[in-house]
Order: C-alpha cells, then structure tokens, then sequence
DNA sequence: ATAAAATATTGATATTAATCAACATATACT
DNA sequence: AGTATATGTTGATTAATATCAATATTTTAT
C-alpha cells in the first residue's frame, strides 16, 4: 500500500468518457470528493478475494492481473487491466464481497472509489447504472469465450489465445515486454508452468513467435489464429 | 415453436417478485401490454445463439438449457433453468445478440418480452436496472465458481458438484427424474459422455447415488461434498 | 407389436497434460 | 562482487481423460 495523493480532477479525467460518461458536472465534483488516489508497489495486492468489496479502483496508470484464488494455491487469471480500466467485480449490490483479487504486476497508480458514493450518483443519473450494465455484460461476454478456450481447446490453443489477447487487447503491439512471469501466463490459460513453457518454445521453434525472457514477438499472426481456431 | 394466448397479467404474476419488484400498476401495465406467452415442445430451441437478442424469456412452466455452442459442436451447458427464471444474455446494451442458446427440456411456458419496452420501462423505475445488475452479477459469481470447478477439478469432482447442483438449485430434492440426457451432464461438466457415465456409474458401484436412467438419488450428500471440494 | 433410430453402456487403446526431478538462469540481498 | 532466492527450462514418468469400437437399452415411428 502506500502514499495518498489528490492530482487531478474527475473533471479532466479521461476515465469520464467511461461508464462516467453523461454524468452532470455536480454528479462529477461529488465523484471527486469520495475518492483518493492510491499507488502500489509491483507485487502489491489491490483487493484480495473474500474481503470486502468497498470501493471500486480506477487504474490510472500500470498493469494489474485479476484472478480468482481456486483449489490447492491454483489461480485462474481472468484478465490484465491496464490505464483507463475500472475494476469492480460481481460482488457489487450482491454481498459486496470481492470475489478474485487483484494484484499490481507494475507499480500502479490508482484511484479508489467508495461503493457508497457510487450507489449514490447512480440513483441520480440512470446513466452510470446503464454503463455500467453494459461494462458486465461486455465482460460477461469475453466470459463465455474464455470459458470455450479453457474447456474446449488444447494447449497450444490456449497458449495462442493468450499470445493474441496480449498482443490485441493489452499490448496492442505485435512485439511486447510483458509483466506476467510464466506461472501467470499458465494460470492465464489454466495450464501447468511447465506445460505453457513447453508450448512456447513449440511456438518459437516453429518461428511462430520469438521470446526472450519476457520479450514476445508476433511472427506468425495468422499461424497464432489457426491454432486457437482448431482448439 | 407454439401457440400464441394470454392466461394472466402481470400484475398477478409472481415475477413480479423477481427483478419487477417495485414497479409502479402502471409500469407493469406497460409490460403487460408488451408481452407474450409462447408455449414449446421439449427439445425446441427457445433463444439460438448468434441470433438478435430482441426479447426476454420468463420461464412460466417447464424446464430448460441454457448452453453456449462452442467448437467441433461440441456445447458447454451453463445453467439448468425453470419456473420464475428470467432469460436475458450479456447481448443486452452490447450488441443484442443472443450469447448462448436455450432450449426446451420439457414442455414449456414462457412469457416473452420485448427489449425496448424493458429499455423504456428502465428509463422510468432505476429499481430494474438495480435489479438487473445485481441478477447479472449473481451470475458472474456462479460463472466464476464455474470456472474453478470446470479447470481445477477432475471429473468426479465436476460430477460431484452436477449432481448437488440439481439437487439443491434446480430440483431442491435429494430424489429427482432429470429430463438431462447424459449428453447434457456430460455437456454441464466439460467432459466427454462416456467419461460421465463411468464417473456416475463410479457413484453408483459406492453406494453414494442410486440411479436408474434417469432417476436419482443421492445417498451419501457428504460423499458428494467431500469429493467436490477435494477436486 | 415391431422395426428403426436414438441414447446409453462398457472395455480397450491412444492422447493429452500433470507431476516429479534435475538443472539453469535471473534477481535480490548483503 | 558473491551468495541466496526466486523464476525459468528440460526430460522422464505417471496420471487423467478422450476416442474408438462394440453392444445394450430405450424411445419413436409405423
């Protein structure tokens, strides 16, 4: 955990083309006295899956993992956010409990959001309520997705899954430096470490791609997208 | 697909306990008006997944699947649904496509309503769109048990949690006739149907469930639990 | 009631992926 | 810089599960 600090204005931040988008400048300055900016160390836990479920955590700046804690120390990953993110989770207007946790895999610069507050500019402005409806539902939807790649497709679907939701969806590069050490990149596609190892070096002795420690390269796009459309 | 009448009105239906709690007479009229009931045969195919997500289904009478069709045609079964079960789909605010697929598993009686009276009466009570995210993200909690029991467990572990599943969710019966074929249960755990029938007939030769087609029983609840949380 | 079709069951075999163990490389700590 | 610790890599082995093939049972249609 660490240092507060006030830096900007939800006024001019960029986050309010999100699901804050349509939001009534007094509704805004309401959403800028309950909030405080937190920054994390890499490493860091942000939520921690169980606990309670009292704020919401815009990313500002940096890269997190959300993942459930399952059976046996076993993580599932379910996703990498980034800047601009929003990280609520299903526990909201449940049990307000957390139900994965959240780590900083860089240092992090967030800005943390009490539920309360939030509940309270959603009865003003049907908007935000809205957005955030589709924010779940868009997320329910890559669920379903992700819940085929996992059940149905073998390894190497899997690692090519992976390999493209880095590059498209986080990266946005076809050559990246990634955060995710290779057990996170196995709990990502639910696989052994020792498994998704072996599954890279395929991939690159195939010319597919090229990795050096954390270093990947798209050599291959197409290649990458035949294999996780066989599964 | 079916015939075409109208038996009751909302006002006098019990979904109006569901997410239409705290409607006002005359929003409910609305939804009265917008409405229709359509009987299907079991095996018809309610909502097709790729399709245009234009309408809500409440389920009035019968029993349902509720499965994404995913590769090889091979199909994932999220959820067993039945009376007083309200069917949208993440497709709702995003793209209005139908995500998943439902189909009948016995007669049934639904109730259809369309997605733009529900946008207009959402408009009018902010209490639906409450009521709608919080029932999504009870679904996002079971989605993310789902998860861990899909990719974390073995077989008898998936079976385990199938079967306590429709005992205590769909049927709140320890003694129940699953209109499930062994295809859907092999479907609901991610498995292939001979592997589900060995792991059942495993049970069975235990002593833990008793089954003739089927029909089951469950013997020994505890059997069940524990080898649900061992995975 | 009987034939045909669909669904269920069982055993043998092949495939996939996890685990275990050894070792290598990188990173953090005095 | 040098040791300790964590992370990554590789190969051998074991375990889990799918597939294939044969047969049985149930359901549907005539």
């Amino acid at each position: 955990m660490a240092k507060y600090s006030r830096k900007m204005a939800c006024t001019t931040c960029c986050l309010t083309q999100s699901i804050f988008r349509g939001l009534s400048p007094e509704q805004l300055e309401i959403l800028n006295e309950n909030r405080h900016e937190v920054e994390f160390n890499a490493g860091e836990i942000m939520f921690k899956q169980g606990t309670a479920l009292t704020h919401i955590a815009c990313i500002l700046q940096g890269m997190v993992k959300i993942y459930i804690e399952g059976l046996n120390k076993k993580n599932l990953l379910i996703k990498v956010a980034r800047e601009n993110a929003i990280i609520g989770g299903p526990g909201m207007y449940v049990d307000f409990i957390h139900h994965f946790s959240v780590a900083a895999l860089t240092d992090v610069q967030t800005c943390f959001i009490d539920v309360n507050s939030l509940e309270k500019i959603m009865k003003m402005n049907q908007n935000l309520a809205l957005n955030i409806l589709k924010k779940n539902n868009i997320q329910g939807i890559q669920n379903f997705k992700k819940f085929i790649n996992l059940t149905q497709k073998h390894m190497s679907g899997r690692i090519a899954d992976a390999l493209l939701y880095l590059a498209d969806e986080i990266h946005n590069a076809t050559s990246f430096e990634t955060p995710l050490s290779r057990q996170d990149i196995a709990d990502l596609t639910s696989m052994s470490k020792e498994s998704a190892i072996r599954i890279l070096k395929e991939f690159k002795d195939a010319r597919i791609i090229e990795l050096s420690n954390n270093h990947f390269t798209i050599h291959d796009r197409e290649a990458l997208v035949k294999i996780s459309d066989k599964g």
